[in-house]
Order: C-alpha cells, then sequence, then structure tokens
DNA sequence: CGCGTCATTGATGTGCATCAAGTGGTGTGG
DNA sequence: CCACACCACTTGATGCACATCAATGACGCG
C-alpha cells in the first residue's frame, strides 16, 4: 500500500488488516454468491479471477499477484460476483471492508487510495476490453505477456524471465481463444526468435518485437 | 441519486452539483489525456465512451444514459483516459470531485454510494469481457440489446421499444463486431420474428426468445 | 514407475471479416 | 419544392483467422 500516511496512520491501518489467511494452490478465496464482507490484499502467491456466464461455460477475467486487491465487483450488492482462486498457495491480507469506509472518513488519503483502486481497475477492464474487442491472437498474447512482466518486474522480478503460473486453457480463456491458439502463437513466438518457451517457464528474447506487435495491427507475420 | 439521505444532507450534496454542463450532439464531454476535475451525472441525452488503442484503432467502451455517471476512469491519474461523446443533445451535473470526496468523508450513505458506483462500473465490465470473451455474434447483439431495454425500461420507457443512437458501426466496436455483422444479424433476427428494425427504430416482438438465444450457447439457429 | 493432466501439433471446418455494389433517408442549396 | 450529394445501412461473394476434432508427447505427482 504505498501511500503518503503518517506513522500513527500506518498503524491505524495494520490494525484493521492484521487477519491474514492461507489459501492452498486450487482452493478459492471467495465464490460468487457469497456475501461480501473483505477486500483481501495479496500478500503471496497468485490468484485468478473467473466467473459463469448464463450458459454454464466459464471466463477468466483476471490474473492478481502481490500487492494487488481483489474483491472489489462485492462492494455493489453485498455479494461476490466472481470466484478468486489460487493459483498457488498463498498468503492474503483481509480488510474488514467497514472498517476501510470508516477509516478512510478519518484518513484522507486511505480514502484517495482507495477511490484510485477502484478506478484503477476500471481503467484495466478498458485495456481488457480493448484487447478482446479488436486485437488478433498474436497480439492479444503479446499484451498478456509484456504486462504480466511488467508487474512481475515491478515486484522486483527479471524483465525477461517468468513463471507462468496458468494454464494454456486459462490464459486462453482470459484472452478470449482456445488453448490450441494460444499453444500455436506461443510456438510461432519461439519460431520468430521473440520468446523461448519451455513448459510454464517463459523467456523473453525481444521485448521490443512484442511490443511492436501489440502497437502495429497488420504484424500478423506475413 | 437514490440513496437514503435526510432532507440537509441532500441540499448540501445539490450545493455542489449545481453546476451544469450542455454538450451538443458530436460534441465531447471530455477527452482522454484531458486533467480530471469531476464526475459527470448525466441528467439528459446519450453518450458513448470510446478510447483510442496504440495503434490508432478505437474502440466504444460503453454507452451511458440519463441517471448515470461517466468519469470513473480518470480518478486514478488524475487525467481521463478515454473520451465521452455525446450522441444527442446532452445535459450533465458536473460535480467536481474533490468537493465528493470531502462531502462522502462526512455522509455516510454518499461515501457508501461513491464506492458502489465504482463497483458497480466494475461489474458491468466484467459482463462486457465475457460477452467480448466468450460469445457469438448473435448473443452479443441479443444480450446487448436486452441490457439497453432493461436500463430504458427502468427509466420508465417502453421494455419493448427503442431508438438506437448510435449508428451499426459504433455497436459493432463496442460488441467486437464489424458494422456488417451487426446488420446482417439485426436482419437474421428480423427474419426469425424477434425484432422489427426499421433504421433505429427498433420493436421487440419476442423477448423471451431473445433471452433464450444469450442463454444458450449452440443457438445459432441451424 | 505409471497414470492423469497439461501441452503440442496436424487436418479440417466455420463464423465473421473483408471487399464490393447498391439502396434509402436526410439535409442542403438552387 | 425538388435535385443532388452524402452518409448510414443492407446485402452478396469471397477469404481468412481461429475453432474444432483428433492424436501424440512431456511432465509431475502419488
Amino acid at each position: 500500500m504505498p501511500i503518503g500516511l503518517s506513522a500513527a496512520e500506518v498503524e491505524r491501518l495494520d490494525a484493521i488488516v492484521s487477519a491474514r489467511r492461507k489459501v492452498k494452490r486450487g482452493a478459492a478465496l471467495f465464490r460468487s454468491g457469497q456475501r461480501f464482507e473483505s477486500l483481501y490484499a495479496i500478500r503471496t502467491g497468485f490468484f485468478k479471477t473467473c466467473m459463469a456466464s448464463a450458459d454454464g461455460r466459464d471466463h477468466v477475467t483476471g490474473f492478481q499477484m502481490a500487492g494487488e486487491i481483489v474483491g472489489l465487483d462485492g462492494i455493489v450488492n453485498e455479494r461476490h460476483t466472481c470466484d478468486a482462486v489460487a493459483l498457488e498457495d498463498a498468503e492474503v491480507c483481509v480488510m474488514p471492508f467497514d472498517r476501510v469506509g470508516e477509516l478512510s472518513r478519518e484518513i484522507n488519503a486511505l480514502q484517495h487510495h482507495v477511490h484510485r483502486v477502484l478506478s484503477r481497475e476500471i481503467v484495466r477492464e478498458h485495456s481488457v476490453m480493448l484487447l478482446l474487442g479488436t486485437m488478433r491472437a498474436e497480439e492479444r498474447l503479446a499484451a498478456f505477456l509484456l504486462n504480466l512482466v511488467q508487474r512481475l518486474h515491478a515486484r522486483g522480478f527479471s524483465r525477461t524471465e517468468l513463471v507462468l503460473r496458468m494454464t494454456r486453457e486459462e490464459m486462453g480463456s482470459y484472452l478470449g481463444l482456445k488453448l490450441e491458439t494460444v499453444s500455436r502463437t506461443f510456438s510461432r513466438f519461439a519460431e520468430l526468435g521473440l520468446v523461448e518457451v519451455r513448459q510454464r517457464h517463459l523467456r523473453i528474447l525481444d521485448l521490443q518485437a512484442l511490443q511492436r506487435i501489440v502497437d502495429n495491427p497488420q504484424s500478423s507475420g506475413h
């Protein structure tokens, strides 16, 4: 929570986020339909959020890593509207939302921070809508990988190497593609010398080229 | 703003949203990159929000009507990240965001309302992501029409008749389809006796059937 | 070490995009 | 008031990107 707070304020904040919760890989932090009470700040581990459509198909709406907040969708109707599932063993801070509200009435910077977290999620989803609405398979995957590695880098990890915590199917669901298409696109990137893929280990060899794929509409390689 | 406020509180709220602004059809309420200062509550008229991707294509991210709030995306970086364009002559309430923040620190119900508005937008975008990620053309258009008519109905308009304020191209952009596909899908719906289309006037003849198209994955008519 | 899960790769199919032509409604200026 | 021009829309023909179906291969866990 990188915000400008006094020591005393930080202490008060700590008091309400003292509760921790561990989530095993494959287990849900919360599920759609459950009563909403708290936001969760991820301390360690990696999550996906996914929701089921009317007909039963389900769709991954996002991947979250350490430092990010999940549960924002539950505020509006006091019910969670999606599932949050740990993709590796994880630990979260439980932040009872009414306590957050109380405290943010007193601590100016916290109020602003809460607004920003919500707004940031809206902006993130705009860019996903853009991805799903206008991009081709290669552009989608390139954008996804660049986003992942950038977020990891901001957390002190490598700028070029990462471990994909999700399956090809989960990536595909998030990107609006089938798992075979994801796999084929990885292979094509590898042939072009853009990345090196071994299972879930990924090394990015040409960051600029990936960026160019995202920026250029017609870059399908032919 | 349907929230439980005392008369005195409503008065204080009115004081900060007193400013009005008229927007002519085709004009922008705000544009991407502009400094964010206020949220806008639509009093009359109809808007689209759209953003440009890296390569210059642009994409409609939503349509907003009376009673809805635009500008939420600007909070996080104090910059608007999309354009809001009036599709018919419109009038909005200007709500300076710092004033909203101040007041919501004092008025409990307002704070909660702000949180809910932000969260609702997140949930709405989840369902658009689901639409773009998993649905076929007919399902997308059916879901879109049902959503539109439902929101209009909540505002006292007909449950079965509406005027489309946007072009086929704008619908297509929002739904991740080309304008020709939107047009063809309308024609197919008309053939099947689900709707009656004359220009932008639309009459829904079989609401249930449209709902079934959204609910059923394989309902492509063959 | 063997089984189940996840991933890769190939062959084929299809839904939507693209390209192209034509229609109709609207608004403007003569 | 009508003629013309423009724009939104419709409809048809064709192509392509991705889905689907199917078989095989590689880990990793019990």
